[in-house]
DNA sequence: GTATCGCCTGACAACGATGTCATATGTCCG
DNA sequence: CGGACATATGACATCGTTGTCAGGCGATAC
């Protein structure tokens, strides 16, 4: 039984009651003008909607989800490692895209590659009742999301396979990639092969250094842990990385990346050295073409697309097993690899 | 496997109700006794906590966001041209890691540079009533968004100013990093410069022009428009233009590219050229000192902290006029733009 | 005249959580 | 012993919207 609101404080947003009661109507009246419901009378809409403009009455999506139930939220949420790293922003942006021809919008977080944090913010996703998940896991296990699963809600892993729980994924074909590019290093006489990774225990990684080892095994070079340095992070440790290997003696003629941020500091690591080896990077650069950098090319884009894809059909009742979609990952020549090693 | 929800079905989610049914407690004892909240016995504490983890209930956001009010969201909205730029994703970083140390999440979604999917897209998120709006707007005009700040939404503008509206905003010092640029390559000689820009209708590429222009005509080189291209919005779009700069009689002795896709595609349509132009781009390239690019560079990064911090001001209480924010932009020199012009 | 139908409107409940208030035990102190 | 107080619990209203149902009214059909 409030009679006004306070006296210059505005404050509050109009609801559909105050815009029921400026123009005059019930306030169900007032939510069938406003949503295009059947059956008002001209004049009412136009009553009911000159109130809410005069207001600046805007519907609160938050109730009106709360009202009409789950099913009808448009978010999304995707976790990726770090927004800034081009790969997951290519990817987030074909995600999206395809998203957007549903009128779904994107959430998107970035865990920094933390287990912890991820699991908080997946968690934090799921409250606001997400209508699915695209997730770029850094964890070792998540079983934990079963329970979120048999309640409907749809995963989809990008990048990295789920452990421990049957869901869909999208996965680049990491070993056959890897496998191209020591092969064909391989082809062009390099026999010491320097191997810069990321974290070991993400399984894009371990994936990468299975295909470089099989083709390296296959010709015979078993050695090929030798020059292989794991858990350069960042641009700045594969910087220190490359200046170990190339310190060594004998050093390495040639060498692997295996991810963007690796081939970035190797790149610059290998600034103004007189006989730089031979380099193929895993991941494209965006002026890898300039450079001349031999790379082991793949489509983030289309990755985040096949995501969508996979969501949607979740979304729409598909409720076969597991999908899995492999993006191939393919060797592009460019300058970078052609040098053959020196003669020794 | 897991016995599976009823066949036919769906299986809502479980509410607090059933939790409470289960436990034997009241609705409101049971919400006591997962939020935290005090005054509850340990022996029903558990019993609630046993029931809801046998359950996997999750409380749901959306409904506590209604009871609770819109102060208590936790989403903070941005809106962008492209995620998939690297300097739209660095700005996304920034930002929702000094988001994050205020427990707020970011949604963002990408605009296509289309002001009609702009606002839409901002209506969206508004009926979604995040706490805030961080936006990266190509329209021309935010006069609409008036009513939103009176009911306390506050908005946030970066790279762009707001139009017609008086907002805090976040910007580069566009004018002073392009007048730098210019100054530059004018003490190495050059005369005929070559500037490829973005949509002419973007304030930020009006804004580098002027700097430039000032500094040309400076320098008395008033016809300074006559090697100036616009309206290059992508990378393939700055090929075509550089390939007809330079095959113009005489052609430029230098090029100056207002942002990083068109940087990109100068270096590419310049690839191979037997007497490259010297060269400066806008916005720092991710392998820049590598190729050794001479860059106008500032710090997206940054720019998305401040944005923070305003949005974080304003929703503590902060009720003073708009604040602006201008971040430095500055010459970074390297050798793309160290040979002089030849001798003519 | 009354039954029927199409159009239009409103009262009410419900979504799921929580703030408010009331109540029911104790316990401690004067 | 009576009052003050801390602890523990529940009934109920509420946030803003929309689905359900029940009318009212005029026009048409019988």
């Amino acid at each position: 039984m409030t009679s006004d609101p306070p006296p210059g404080k505005p404050s509050g947003r109009p609801s559909l009651v105050q815009v029921a009661q400026l123009s005059g109507v019930s306030v169900k009246t007032a939510s069938r003008a406003l949503s295009g419901e059947g059956y008002v009378a001209d004049e009412t809409r136009m009553r009911v909607q000159n109130a809410a403009d005069q207001l600046g009455y805007r519907i609160n999506g938050i109730a009106r989800e709360l009202r009409r139930g789950a099913k009808t939220s448009t978010l999304v949420g995707l976790l990726s490692g770090d927004l800034a790293n081009p790969f997951y922003s290519r990817l987030a942006s074909g995600l999206e895209r395809e998203l957007r021809r549903h009128h779904l919008q994107l959430i998107t977080a970035s865990t920094d590659e933390d287990p912890a944090l991820e699991r908080e913010l997946i968690n934090t996703l799921l409250e606001r009742r997400v209508r699915g998940l695209v997730v770029a896991s850094t964890m070792a296990a998540h079983g934990f999301l079963a329970a979120e699963r048999r309640h409907g809600i749809p995963f989809v892993f990008v990048d990295r396979p789920p452990v421990g729980l049957a869901a869909d994924a999208v996965l680049l074909d990491n070993r056959e990639g890897a496998r191209q590019a020591a092969a064909h290093l391989i082809a062009g006489g390099h026999r010491r092969i320097g191997v810069i990774g990321d974290l070991s225990r993400l399984s894009t990684h371990r994936d990468r250094i299975t295909g470089f080892a099989e083709a390296m095994e296959q010709a015979g070079l078993n050695d090929w842990d030798e020059y292989l340095l794991e858990d350069a992070h960042d641009t700045a440790a594969a910087v220190r990385a490359v200046g170990e290997l190339l310190s060594r003696e004998p050093p390495p003629t040639a060498l692997f990346t295996t991810n963007n941020r690796i081939t970035t500091g190797a790149l610059r690591g290998m600034r103004g050295h007189p006989s730089p080896p031979a380099l193929i990077g895993f991941d494209e650069l965006e002026l890898g073409d300039v450079l001349g950098v031999t790379v082991v090319t793949h489509d983030p884009e289309e990755m985040g697309q096949q995501a969508a894809r996979l969501l949607m059909a979740r979304l729409n009742g598909d409720r076969e097993p597991p999908h899995r979609v492999v993006v191939p990952a393919t060797l592009l020549v460019r300058a970078s690899s052609e040098h053959p090693p020196p003669p020794n």
